[in-house]
DNA sequence: TCCGTCTATTGACAATTTGCACATAGCGTG
DNA sequence: CACGCTATGTGCAAATTGTCAATAGACGGA
């Protein structure tokens, strides 16, 4: 329980203001196939780090239930149980494109947004009133 | 209730919105006191239009309940029931400056991705595997 | 062999956030 | 006074997210 009104719920880099989960997923897919636990670790590239593994491997069922990814039990053994090994799909990959649209048109808004703020302060407004 | 499975739960611009907010109220305030009503038609140039009125008092009173903003209701009589203003705090003009670098931040992680995909669709392996 | 550790995945539930439908209320107009 | 516009607020359902714990195979050492 976070108790109420300490203001900054969360500062440390979780929740930002976009969703890069599944974005990020799908780029890594487009890479190759891959599985959950390695997908975990590469996250870090963009920021995502420290993710706790079961949101990731609930993105990855919750994008398979969408058609955008498929699985398959990884045959050949390796030190730990059997890799659930993700593909992406047809679907994965126009969704990878049209979600990088979004994330375009998003960073776009942040610009607007932190343009406006440097102007006003520049304009010696920079005092709250 | 929105269904499950089909796909871009918030195409059409609803999702992203809304950590944009704060932020926005924040710099809409920066340049003087003002009410909900008018700051939720204002959102619109910020990407934020057609919002849920209820929405946006309610992260008002949040935003006060932290102390960013202070309320005092107008009394000068106006068409209709009287206006609470708001006003910027210290507290707030901090905020938004925190929350400006938070954003930029951001920015810049959708950049990355946004190139690591583009860089990838150059070198011809733009197709799924 | 038993234990601890690392690799991997999953399920369940609590906490938080968001969307939405509706309630209230003053003022102007016909 | 009924209606429509301006304004704000309440409460609840639904969706999302965070966290904890369970399961399980392989491997190395005591």
């Amino acid at each position: 329980m976070r108790g109420r009104g300490q203001g900054w719920r969360w500062r440390g880099c979780s929740r930002r203001a976009v969703r890069f989960l599944e974005p990020t997923l799908l780029l890594l897919l487009h890479h190759g196939p891959s599985h959950g636990y390695t997908l975990l670790e590469q996250m870090e590239e963009f920021g995502l780090g420290g993710l706790n593994p079961s949101v990731v491997y609930r993105a990855l069922r919750e994008m398979e239930s969408r058609g955008w990814v498929t699985s398959t039990w990884n045959e050949e053994r390796t030190q730990g149980p059997p890799r659930r090994v993700y593909n992406l799909t047809a679907q994965g990959d126009e969704a990878l494109g049209l979600w990088t649209q979004d994330l375009q048109e998003t960073r776009d808004l942040i610009s607007h947004l932190v343009t406006a703020y440097s102007q006003h302060m520049e304009k010696g407004e920079g005092e709250y009133h």
